[in-house]
DNA sequence: TACATTGCTTGTATCCAGCAAGCATAGCGG
DNA sequence: CCGCTATGCTTGCTGGATACAAGCAATGTA
């Protein structure tokens, strides 16, 4: 590590990037970040540990933020297997915070649909996060925050469309949704 | 909350984000987008799946860009258990990947060392994840590119600092390691 | 009615993670 | 040198999240 490029190293400690002129530097610096972020956040998740486990956070925020939906929706939007999603939302439902309604428009499945209870304990973590992430931003300047936030979302829909374009394992049981389209 | 805010919903499709003028409301954009994220690159690790797990990456990444190391070391850096990172290590050795030498200074454990086939497993990792991030930033202004890692940058400091600000489960063994330094 | 499709559940396996217990070495006070 | 404690690591066990495959139930269609 010599002159302003970043380089090779993952995950080291303090990974000091200037401006990361070309678009190789800028990849492997955006990769050493991610690789970063994604361990904190794991580690974060892991601090926090709520009561109920992480992973249906997830899928009680589609509910509350989403409207009732078919499990086979939710697993689309999320990446995540429906075999997953079918067991997660069992779980949730077990603990009151999801209910299930039939679908008067298919027997087959039912519409998915977040409980008061549900709501409250969406509500729980969302503030709780999101206390966290003040507590962080409270000393960066609006711009940055808006600037994060802006590059951070076009990341995310960058990445979310080359997901949806190699479909991969996870991410699509044959209905490759498309784009940003819901479907229903 | 009413205005031209973010409010709650996580992980929903497109959430628009505009200014965040507000604290809190910078904070809820960055936590959605957070958690879209952390999936995203979940549905995306699993679609790549390298010929090895996912984990021992980090570790080897450790390795190769932070010299030989001590498995306690690592595990303090990565926030880890030390028995995580035992497991994973044995399997890196059993794959030729990592090699152990004794510490001449304590003949209780092992330094660690990527052998030459890690680093270049590592390589390609770095070299197949690189790309695609370049894919992806190509389309990006210079100016965005450097933004976007520059906050990133930042905002895994202030994550880090306050994860090792509050031990939690993971990162600590009993040592308390404090603030940013390493020991050894 | 027969067959293909779609929605969901369940069996099974894998990976990752932590906790607790144990072993070997180190280091220290007598 | 002898214990006692601390440290470094390993291992047994457990739990969670996930995928894949197989299967059941309802739909739709020819």
């Amino acid at each position: 590590m010599s002159n302003g490029a970043v380089h090779a190293c993952d995950g080291a400690g303090v990974s000091e990037i200037t401006v990361a002129s070309s678009l190789d530097e800028a990849a492997a610096g955006l990769g050493t970040e991610m690789v970063r972020f994604t361990r904190l956040i794991a580690a974060w998740k892991q601090r926090v540990k709520h009561d109920a486990g992480a992973a249906d956070r997830v899928l009680l925020a589609r509910l509350v933020c989403g409207g009732d939906q078919r499990a086979t929706d939710l697993a689309a939007d999320a990446f995540l297997d429906l075999s997953t999603v079918s067991r997660q939302v069992r779980s949730l439902v077990e603990r009151g915070l999801v209910a299930r309604r039939p679908d008067p428009e298919d027997r087959r499945g039912s519409l998915l649909t977040a409980t008061e209870a549900g709501r409250a304990r969406f509500e729980d973590y969302r503030r709780q996060r999101d206390a966290e992430l003040a507590g962080i931003l409270e000393s960066w300047s609006p711009q940055d925050r808006a600037d994060l936030i802006r590059l951070m979302s076009r990341l995310n829909a960058d990445l979310a469309e080359r997901q949806h374009a190699r479909p991969g394992p996870g991410g699509d049981q044959g209905t490759t949704v498309e784009q940003g389209e819901i479907r229903r």
